[in-house]
RNA sequence: CGGGGUGUGGCGCAGUUGGUCUAGCGCGCCUGCUUUGGGAGCAGGAGGUCGCCGGUUCAAAUCCGGCCACCCCGACCA
């Protein structure tokens, strides 16, 4: 490709809307511009990344033996209605109207689709297992996308779909994925790590997320040396066994007047008790207006993605004001366990331990003290109800849990017959009986993958690619390419790299040295041939690596296989 | 959706106590000359219904009302 020609134009100063590293130089670099908000045009130099890391996907979704298709983006209400999702949803689907007023919506992913089709196309548990994926746009209308193409509304995912007879083997295939998941995040040169995850919106009875490690994610992980990993939201939390109750220390009852104070800390201040003394309570809603009190300790927060599970629900908020009121007879500040009917009352491991606590009497302005489980208000259950914090250890091997962020570009599920029997997906086994098949999906971001690629690999200069996803894996810059033996020279080994098959750019622009280069840097070709006189006196060509810019002279017949060299290491 | 903020040539901004604003600056863009190893210099030039609608006024980018868009902070997700 030749630079003057090329439909790419870069940004010397940081677009104002853009406040991540990847979102500014994507934008920077010309890779896309935003049409929308979450909408987002990809520009030839940003599509080759694309392209690149949709081929690396391809490849080795094959190899692990998938097929590819492709399923439409507008999909009949109908078949969401089966599976339930037109309601569960919510506004994040998109949902549009044909002429004669049928309902469709822009599909934020395919679970229904494909295991519609595979339930008219698949009769015998003979022809499975089947893995079928697709690249497709897919829309969320997210409630605020964010970071660019990082969280947009209409983004670019590989979607995967695994349909096996049983468990046993739904379980292999999924291990399969998993592997050819960790092999496609290798090749594309990102570090990154599996965690265990939470299954959320899509269901499902287990799941992993790979995450790209980067600062600026936006997820939180935890990691501990023994292996274990995951999502903050999922983490396990194990029972403490730190503070024994000993018979005869509980004292009783005692309510203290608290004017106006609502927090744990404020109340902790004003009556001199540490935070872990407390027993939060918090009021959630769920499904169809129930309520329920949870209890934590007070200087740690409530994990609403357990409570969800817990719950067997796709929603939980914490109650407003009105609804505490009439529950506890108090305004919001002032719940606690002791006294509460018409809600059961739910406990984190970590209350159990609290010997004399403190919490709300139910009773405006007044807090109660010497608060025991069991004696003074019973749990309905109590289990592992709370977010990870600093110091926290490993269920696993009670080591310290290390915290880290992360951007999820990956992520597996193990679905079971969720949607099989929703939508009465059979196959016949070898018995000639009725099967649900037993299904997995697996998602990639694709966008999501090049952002991740440049937040982990940029410099104060511009973008460092990785070779395997480069746009361009070369760039040759004549300085002064009018000159004809510069001109000479650089087209030389401008051609014979494009005729070895790589992806080489030439800038012929009649631009200045540092224009030429500043642009290099920007775009973050990984290898560059400079071609200029000062070198090309003694024969030679310079050949400067993008990561740490360090530049070697070469002879000019050696150009090409020192580039060919570099380029077959690193992909 | 709740809270905060911003809308002025392609990009980044100034102007906003109403009147030298016939809207300005930097970057970018076009033409010419000079220049050419890390974002050049000079000269000339193109480009804006000041987000939209309405109001107040002799006079509105500036004041008032409504709407829209976009961004940031929280819950949702590949």
């Amino acid at each position: 490709m030749r630079l003057s020609e090329y439909f790419l134009s870069t940004l010397k100063e940081i677009p104002k809307d853009a406040d991540t590293v990847s979102h500014q130089l994507m934008i920077r670099a010309g890779m896309i511009r935003k049409l929308a908000s979450g909408i987002y045009e990809f520009l030839p130099f940003g599509l080759r990344a694309l392209r690149k890391v949709e081929n690396i996907i391809r490849d080795e979704m094959d190899k692990a033996g998938g097929q590819e298709l492709y399923l439409p983006a507008l999909l009949p209400k109908d078949l969401w209605d089966k599976s339930g999702r037109w309601a569960l949803y919510g506004p994040e689907l998109m949902r549009v109207k044909d002429r004669n007023g049928r309902e469709f919506c822009l599909g934020p992913t395919h679970e229904e689709i494909i295991t519609d089709l595979v339930k008219r196309e698949i009769r015998s548990y003979r022809d499975l297992p089947k893995l079928l994926y697709q690249f497709q746009v897919k829309f969320r209308d997210e409630i605020r996308p964010r970071f660019g193409v990082m969280r947009a509304r209409e983004f670019l995912m590989k979607d995967a779909y695994s349909f096996d007879v049983s468990q046993e083997s739904a379980e292999e295939t999924y291990r399969k994925v998993f592997d050819c998941y960790n092999r496609i995040f290798k090749r594309c040169g990102l570090r990154f790590r599996a965690v265990e995850a939470d299954t959320g919106a899509i269901g499902g009875s287990f799941s992993h997320e790979f995450m790209v490690v980067a600062d600026t994610g936006e997820e939180g992980i935890i990691t501990c040396g023994c292996g274990y990993a995951a999502n903050v939201e999922k983490a396990e939390l194990g029972r403490e066994s730190s503070e024994k109750k000993a018979p005869g220390q509980e004292k009783p009852l005692e309510e203290v007047e608290t004017p106006g104070m609502k927090t744990v800390s404020e109340v902790g201040k004003f009556l001199g008790e540490p935070e872990n003394k407390f027993i939060k309570s918090l009021v959630y809603g769920y499904g169809k207006g129930e309520l329920i009190v949870v209890l934590v300790r007070g200087d740690y927060e409530v994990n609403e993605a357990k409570l969800r599970k817990y719950l067997g629900v796709n929603e939980v908020f914490l109650a407003d004001e009105k609804r505490i009121e009439k529950l506890t007879g108090a305004p919001t500040g002032f719940a606690g366990p002791v006294g509460i009917k018409n809600a059961d009352i739910l406990a984190d491991y970590s209350v159990e331990g609290i010997v004399n606590g403190i919490s709300g009497a139910n009773k405006k302005d007044y807090h109660v003290r010497n608060i025991n489980i069991g004696r003074d208000y019973k749990a309905k259950a109590v289990l592992d109800l709370r977010k990870p914090v600093e110091g926290d250890i490993c269920v696993k091997c009670a080591k310290k849990l290390a915290f880290s962020r992360g951007i999820e570009v990956g992520h597996t599920f193990k679905l079971g017959t969720k949607y099989s029997e929703a939508l009465q997906a059979d196959f016949l086994d070898r018995q000639g009986d009725k099967k649900p098949f037993v299904m997995g999906c697996y998602g990639i971001g694709v966008s999501r993958i090049v952002a991740a690629a440049i937040e982990q690999g940029s410099d104060e200069k511009g973008i460092i690619w990785p070779m395997s996803i480069a746009p361009f894996q070369v760039t040759v810059v004549p300085l002064k390419y009018d000159e004809p033996g510069i001109k000479k020279v650089s087209e030389e080994i401008y051609n014979d790299l494009l005729k070895s098959g790589y992806d080489v750019i030439i800038d012929d622009r009649d631009e200045r040295p540092g224009v030429k280069f500043n642009d290099a840097d920007l775009t973050g070709i990984p290898v560059r041939i400079t071609v200029g006189d000062r070198s090309l006196k003694e024969k030679k060509v310079e050949l400067t690596l993008r990561k740490g810019l360090k530049t070697e002279k070469v002879p000019v017949d050696e150009a090409l296989s020192a580039v060919k060299s570099i380029i077959e290491k690193q992909i």
